[in-house]
DNA sequence: ATGGTGGGTTCCCCA
């Protein structure tokens, strides 16, 4: 059993990157952010031909998430409770087998002391709530996605370069520790204690040839999650070459 | 080296 999660970048734009890596990997969960694309317009056809189920989430132009599975996804829920319909469309979560799932676009929040920031910061208070309130950490739960947070310097190419910047500071770090506090952990950190592995580098200034990256793709596992989870690979291989997303899949397996 | 690239029913905005 496995779960994987990618920021694609636009579904439609990756198809002919997508659909081979589909093909080659066949994750049982995979969990998609960034689709950038509404649901009369998902590419529901060529991915159920490849044997998936598909529970969408989508907007024009920006954010946009799906669960694509090989079992039927049950117990679907799209955005916050209470979100009216223009909400941006950033979290989706079913249940498959008996994996509860949780798929997250977590805002980019731009700069420190701009408005988007006050929105990503809102926006992780408003998930911890509803995280907290929905979901039983008893449960065998994946919470994954793009959370646009790296938890230490381990996981940021230049620390001091990026010291209290977007994705490193301080607030971000502990919005997301105050999450953890409920009963999760970083699966990678499981398997792995290294720096510098990375999932996320800019399309900008060959950031990826220069591999400055970002750990900011994750895997929250609740206790019976962390216990069965047997490896977290992040696939390097994805960011090679063109047409790649600026993300990479991570591909968790569990026993 | 404060630049650059890539995506979107695009002519600016977002990452």
């Amino acid at each position: 059993m496995n779960i994987a999660t990618w920021n694609v970048n636009s579904l439609r734009a990756r198809m002919p990157r997508f659909l081979p890596w589909l093909q080659e990997n066949q994750p049982d969960i995979l969990c998609l952010q960034e689709t950038k694309v509404i649901d009369d317009l998902f590419p529901r056809s060529e991915i159920e031909d490849a044997g998936y189920n598909i529970a969408f989430f989508g907007q024009k132009t920006y954010n946009g998430v799906a669960i694509l599975a090989r079992q039927p996804i049950e117990d679907v829920v799209r955005g916050f409770p209470g979100d009216d319909e223009d909400a941006q469309k950033r979290v989706i979560g079913g249940i498959v087998d008996d994996f509860v799932v949780l798929n997250l676009y977590v805002p980019n929040g731009s700069e420190l002391g701009s408005p988007k920031f006050e929105f990503k910061m809102n926006w992780l208070e408003q998930l911890r709530e509803f995280v907290s309130d929905r979901y039983d950490f008893a449960e065998k739960m994946v919470i994954t996605g793009d959370f646009n947070i790296t938890f230490d310097d381990r996981d940021v190419y230049d620390p001091e370069g990026l010291r209290e910047a977007i994705h490193c500071s301080t607030p971000e770090r502990e919005a997301l520790a105050k999450i953890m506090e409920l009963g999760l952990h970083d699966g990678l950190r499981k398997h792995h204690e290294e720096a510098g592995l990375y999932t996320w580098w800019d399309h900008r200034g060959g950031a990826f040839w220069k591999d400055r990256g970002l750990r900011i793709d994750h895997f929250l596992l609740t206790d019976s999650a962390l216990e069965s989870c047997a490896s977290v690979v992040i696939d390097r291989e994805a960011r090679k070459g063109k047409g790649a997303s600026d993300h990479v899949p991570v591909i968790a397996t569990f026993s």
